[in-house]
DNA sequence: TCCATGTTGGAACACTGCTCCAGACGTGGC
DNA sequence: GCCACGTCTGGAGCAGTGTTCCAACATGGA
């Protein structure tokens, strides 16, 4: 009997690569970085460690491959109304990254570390490539391509792993809205706070703009630099050196 | 005479915990975050465990303070003439932390870490207020300092960590230069060659910019989004909300 | 039926961060 | 001179990690 039944849950969840990123990603949202480990995980997925290793190696590419399986659903996410402007669309995208980040708090380092390894690996490829496309329909010269979507870019991941989230207990999900935004407002009001105790003489910027700190948004402060980013992009003169007149 | 030379040895290089950070970033330079462990730093600084949690804490802090040394010198190193307009200021401070990323790699990965875990850490804050200050004095309405300082903060750090190098081994530093344009011009061709190789279906436009990529200076391009997001700054409209026209 | 091939679980190993503590150091009071 | 006490040091030991290795299992085809 104890053949059949361990028979039958293999045949029912027969271990494979997806179901381990699966579990895997949920450890990582559950207990950040830390959290994933091989023992945890051959624990949840009630299996030994040469399984992981036979299905997708060490550690390292295991991470490799959670990041890149998140990372491709937030930029495949298509919207509930499709985007009429280049401009929309990037703010899809845009915010699509933000929202994963703040999902899975442990993407920002991750992306960090994938982005300095291999700087040209897949993950970056399909974010520039989701903007670039938008930057070309945008009309922007073709000189000028390379130099506004990784203008682009480059804020957005900049931004993204800043505003990386705390996140609350993975357990319940519907009433963490209210909460999460008073914990915010809390946050939001404790650094407000502790900028304007700055020593003056060394922090005189960050005392005079401890005000706008409290009544601030991230997602829209989030876009107001994407605007500005674009707003630069449309100002943007021709490529440097060939001096290609287009008007 | 063991005990003299042991009491001499005491005095003349006592352990500090400035003297532990030093070695440290002369492990993490030389091989990367996986070579700073207790027991290297224990052996090159010839002593136990215990003496360097005496002076820094856990591994964990020693890193951040680690990060914090590196990024504070960056930050207060001025340039040989001082730059006269704010913009020059503002490319002066954007690339010293460009070299500093690229002379230092695990600092991309640690910059991300302290970025997500504590937003507003002293790291932040003095990148934030370097920034911040040309800013205002740029003339910019104080209703977008915010929006304008984290636009260029944020493009800086995911342009830097994106362009951290692949270092070269630490022993000699002078003629690596050469070669290290030269490892730069062959990393950046073969990148565009694979680029050129990507199915056109999925990746137009990347395939589109694989020619640009081959003559491509980063710091050049780095300066060229950073005037991009400049002149973003200079045409931004007055903060939304209160149409506070300061004309 | 039986074997070849693809999978699995877990024991074992080398290495990690960290704690703990006996004792050396050096500086004050006597 | 000497002692005592707080500061500082080195290293043994512990719990936990990633990874390797291999005997045992499952399953489809001959």
């Amino acid at each position: 009997m104890a053949i059949r039944t361990r028979q039958s849950q293999r045949r029912r969840q027969a271990l494979s690569r997806e179901r381990i990123i699966e579990a895997a990603v949920e450890l990582l949202d559950a207990a950040g970085e830390g959290g994933l480990t091989v023992r945890a995980l051959t624990e949840r997925l009630a299996t030994g460690s040469g399984a992981i290793y036979w299905h997708v190696g060490t550690r390292g590419e295991l991470l490799d491959a959670a990041t890149d399986t998140v990372i491709a659903a937030a930029l495949a996410a298509e919207p509930a109304r499709a985007p009429d402007t280049p401009q929309d669309e990037i703010r899809v995208v845009a915010l699509g990254l933000f929202d994963a980040i703040a999902e899975h708090q442990w993407l920002a380092t991750q992306l960090a570390i994938q982005l300095t390894r291999s700087p040209w690996g897949p993950v970056t490829l399909g974010i520039f490539e989701s903007i670039g496309r938008q930057v070309r329909a945008l009309g922007v010269p073709q000189g000028n391509w390379f130099t506004a979507t990784s203008a682009l870019v480059h804020y957005i991941l900049g931004a993204t792993i800043q505003n990386a989230q705390i996140g609350e207990d993975t357990s319940v999900a519907e009433p963490d809205a209210d909460r999460a935004d008073a914990d915010r407002a809390e946050f939001l009001d404790a650094a407000s706070r502790a900028w304007q105790e700055l020593d003056p003489g060394d922090y005189p910027f960050m005392r005079a703009i401890a005000d706008q700190m409290r009544e601030h948004n991230d997602r829209e402060q989030f876009l107001a630099g994407i605007d500005l980013v674009l707003t630069g992009i449309t100002h943007l003169q021709p490529p440097t050196g060939q001096a290609h007149i287009a008007e």
